[in-house]
RNA sequence: GGCGCUAUCGUCUAGGGGUUAGGACGUGAGAUUCUCAAUCUUAAAACCCGGGUUCGAUUCCCGGUAGCGCUACCA
């Protein structure tokens, strides 16, 4: 085999190949993160591909949306194709595998879906006839139109093994008796996914194929074909699934949005959080790691810690996100620069609707920052910081718990007397305040209530002091009269 | 049905012939604080079952069970 093992065992060559058939799924995008590591890790090339030669299911909104769930991730890739450009390369392979003899036609007609015959008794193999059509015959009723699909002749009774060795799951063997003879060419002439894939990893020379392990026993056949084409296979890696909380294989059409990357991205995943809780999901570091970078785990990513049982992605009805997801997510947005972060959020406060200027939003982030575990939730958690007029709230607010109207309005109409006077930043109002409460005779805890939800208009707020000085003399005191009259009114 | 893969707290996982079976999320309690968060402390929570090997198995082996995958002219 003078052209096995074409390319060099010290770089690898990955491949991400999702089919086009719906938007990026989560399982999807943590196959291709794994290759991603992998690739990185060892200093290699990742290539995209496109699998698209199933024409009936492939569509161009599709493609679209896994570009960009896959732009959004942030890692890049180094070359990219698709399996329908090179229609006649995978022709010409199942050609040659035919022309070796390693292949036949089959002139059965294709199967309906009520065909049944694998559930009955004993594993389907083959046509039977189909095998031994000689040459002539099959040359001659191919000549003459008949359809066919093209099936590898796979060697029985011959008590032949098949082996590889697979970097997470370890030796597998399997009788090539067991295995059917799978079809390389429809009758319409398209490859099938086996052999397109295959013949695809030979010629783009992938050293590596690190995918899901539903490909697992698929993997004798795909031996074969490798075998067919006169090349070494790549090494394997099959990544356990992910799957839903009922144990059931992620669906799209099952579990909906939840599974789909771009949900993630816009409800205020930080895409390297995202990539944090994929890659714990069947993957560790095995140091009690939970928090990684992408350079974390770009160093830290080895087949070994690679687990071999699905893993369980926990969702619900009401809560699409799993816990850990949103807490890796809230990690991640607090170890993110504050300036970094204001950039990050103001499409979301776009998006509620509400004008924020960069320099308002910068200052007001690391009073959020703390707060939020999404990105969506900023805008209402900040909303008071933007809007002109509070929206209405029920007066009865800003009564704090062991006091009464009369008390807040006295703390409020202290708090009119004195902040006109006071400078507006952190230490003076604190100073400010804490005297007015004392004065008052009241616990800080006490005074401030009325304060908050008159600035704020709820009672859970960022801390007073940062809150107001943020805001301004001017809003706060207009806020806090407006509170004044509202109480007025609430008490008669 | 056949073949294959898998099995540690609710979930993600570490570990491994003798351990108080570790960490994380989530949950409960407490501390701190001007509220909410954040933070800290703390509690409850697991080795699927049966046999074998062994002085000793959760760990190794076999069987069972369960789950998943493949069994298509889908990928």
């Amino acid at each position: 085999m003078p052209d096995s093992t074409p390319y060099s065992a010290k770089t690898p060559r990955v491949r991400f190949a999702p089919s086009p058939t719906g938007f990026l799924h989560v399982g999807s995008a943590r196959t291709f993160i794994f290759n991603w590591l992998y690739a990185r890790h060892n200093h290699g090339s990742m290539v995209l591909r496109l699998d698209d030669t199933d024409l009936e299911r492939n569509t161009e909104a599709s493609v679209q949306s896994i570009f960009e769930g896959l732009r959004w991730l942030g890692l890049s890739w180094d070359e990219e194709y698709r399996q329908s450009e090179r229609l006649d390369l995978h022709r010409r392979q199942a050609e040659a595998i035919f022309t070796k003899g390693l292949a036949y036609r089959d002139f059965t007609p294709a199967h309906s879906e009520a065909d049944e015959h694998s559930s009955a008794q004993g594993a389907w193999l083959f046509n039977p006839g189909m095998r031994e059509i000689s040459r002539e015959e099959s040359d001659r009723r191919a000549a003459s139109g008949e359809p066919f699909a093209l099936r590898y002749r796979v060697p029985r009774g011959q008590g032949r093994t098949l082996r590889f060795t697979d970097a997470v799951y370890g030796e597998q063997s399997k009788l090539a008796d067991e295995v059917e003879d799978f079809a390389l060419l429809r009758s319409d002439g398209m490859p099938t996914y086996h052999l397109a894939s295959c013949a695809d990893d030979a010629d783009l020379r992938i050293s590596h194929i690190i995918r899901g392990q539903d490909h697992l026993t698929n993997t004798f056949k795909h031996l074969f074909i490798f075998e067919g084409l006169g090349v070494q296979p790549p090494q394997f890696a099959h990544l356990p699934l992910l799957v839903a909380p009922d144990g059931s294989k992620l669906s799209k059409r099952r579990h909906g949005p939840v599974v789909s990357v771009t949900t993630y991205r816009d409800a205020g995943f930080l895409p390297q959080a995202f990539v944090n809780f994929l890659c714990l999901l069947g993957w560790s570091p095995k140091d009690d790691r939970e928090f990684l970078t992408i350079d974390e785990l770009t160093a830290a990513f080895s087949f070994e810690g690679v687990n071999r049982a699905n893993a369980v992605i926990n969702f619900t009805e009401e809560d699409p996100f799993d816990p850990k997801a949103v807490w890796l997510n809230a990690e991640h947005i607090r170890a993110l620069p504050v300036d970094e972060l204001s950039r990050q959020l103001q499409p979301f406060f776009a998006a509620a609707g509400l004008h924020a200027s960069p320099e308002r939003l910068l200052a007001v982030t690391p009073l959020i920052r703390e707060r939020i575990k999404l990105l969506r939730d900023a805008p209402a958690a900040a909303d008071f910081f933007f809007l002109k007029e509070l929206a209405p709230y029920d007066p009865a607010e800003l009564i704090p718990q062991k006091g009464d109207a009369a008390l807040a309005r006295r703390v409020l109409q202290h708090a009119l007397e004195v902040l006109p006077s006071v400078q507006f930043d952190h230490d003076s109002l604190d100073q400010a305040l804490r005297q007015a409460a004392a004065s008052l005779g009241l616990k800080a805890g006490q005074a401030f209530q009325p304060i908050r939800v008159a600035v704020c208009g709820r009672k859970n707020a960022p801390p007073l002091f940062e809150t107001m000085a943020v805001l301004g003399r001017d809003i706060c005191l207009a806020r806090i009269h407006q509170a004044e009259e509202n109480l007025q009114s609430f008490v008669a």
